[in-house]
DNA sequence: TCCTATACCTAGAGAATCTAGGTGTCAAGT
DNA sequence: ACTTGACACCTAGATTCTCTAGGTATAGGA
């Protein structure tokens, strides 16, 4: 459990729009393997998150199957900024309480 | 909420011996008055450390007041260590995600 | 005496995430 | 033709964590 997986999404989704399989493999990716999500976990997210107004999505049926692909909004840009600098600020309080240095 | 509790506490206990109202204020001050816990986390949370063997507890009666002191086990340094490096991977992985250099 | 700070505690609520299932398409192997 | 595995989506319910909102008790100051 990590507490972050709004910001992880909405951070994923800055670097262009996905669909949720997709997300699961960038952020893989961009974790360096270290975060494996669960489908169970980020498609409720995402849902949320639309309905919350961050992302938007639309349907393709590109390569046969049918995919539903989200994109970040203007209201998700600022909701990514936000988080982002709480993260900044809460791994920095934790950083202090660890007493690490960097 | 964090999901950083248990390391939080540990960690602070590994500054030396103290109880639980004391270790809220440590935590207050190290993290620069970031992070602010409530009594109704941190008390349940350590009941659950020293259940699992990672602190251990002493009563104290010295001002008045009783108090109930807590110290880290052998074991409980080690399930610190371990969990730093969670948390140093987690907090790595993040970065990788967001795309923060630094 | 009353209020505040210190200090401990717990039950229950709320929220986040995971588990464990389900559906369907398509391509490759047998 | 059939089966298997990868892709892709979804949800209900369980689990886990933390907080809310209460409670108790002592000591000191107004």
């Amino acid at each position: 459990m990590n507490g972050q997986l709004d910001l992880l999404l909405l951070a994923s989704l800055g670097a262009g729009e996905a669909h949720g399989y997709g997300l699961i493999a960038r952020i893989h990716e961009r974790s360096g393997w270290r975060l494996d999500l669960q489908e169970g976990s980020v498609y409720p997210a995402l849902h949320k998150l639309e309905a919350s107004g961050s992302v938007e999505s639309r349907w393709a049926d590109d390569d046969g199957g049918r995919r539903r692909v989200y994109a970040l909004t203007r209201a998700g840009q600022e909701e990514l900024a936000r988080k982002a600098e709480e993260w900044k600020g809460f791994s920095a309080a934790v950083r202090g309480v660890l007493g690490t240095a960097s």
